[in-house]
DNA sequence: AATACACTTCGACATATGTCGAATTGTAAA
DNA sequence: TTTACAATTCGACATATGTCGAAGTGTATT
């Protein structure tokens, strides 16, 4: 992991409404996808932080383009699952 | 640790010139505040990032602020060093 | 005091970012 | 097949960001 890559990673848990989805993707991940009563698709998403459905897209796709989460379409929804490895190999170069 | 103040220490290290800062910053601390022979005052890290010194001022003022460091003028030099702790609350919000 | 060096402040600029509304695509239910 | 719902794409916009050059401040050396 080098520190341009870190960087990149870090950019995508630097805003608050990005962090948090984030946060719940983790928090509501059961090790595998998820049913549609996640509180991780769009619309849940979108409700609870109440920001635009297109602006949750947005932010899901930049989760995803670092590498963070993976997404699936299931139905109607679609689910997020985290990629823990990621988040592992920036702790790996920043202290302790 | 609220999300909001995560998000904004996320951010001061979000971009790879401030990440690179900050890094050294911590590996060039030995539990004080270093010498003028340090590597971490503005004129090394202009010289080995290639930006100007404004542009430095600037990023140690940013990682400042978000708590990472802090900054003490010795003679005619600025010295670093880094606020450990501030760190290790963010890890905390994150996963592991 | 005069000079030189280290850093900061200010103003400007191009670029990136977060958000939205409108229109579109994909999927399920009636 | 029509309708309804979930999500995406597109275009636009205001705001934030990283960078620089020029000018200013503070400190040490001569």
């Amino acid at each position: 992991m080098d520190i341009k890559q870190a960087a990149k990673i870090l950019k995508a848990l630097s805003h608050p409404n990005r962090l948090e989805i984030y946060l719940s993707i983790v928090k509501g991940d059961q090790g595998g996808f998820q049913t549609a009563e996640c509180e991780c698709c769009v619309s849940e998403i979108m409700a609870s932080l109440k920001i635009g459905a297109p602006t949750v897209s947005h932010h899901l796709k930049e989760l995803a383009n670092a590498g963070l989460i993976t997404t699936e379409r299931q139905g109607k929804f679609l689910i997020a699952k985290p990629v823990l490895g990621t988040w592992e190999e920036v702790r790996k170069i920043l202290p302790q």
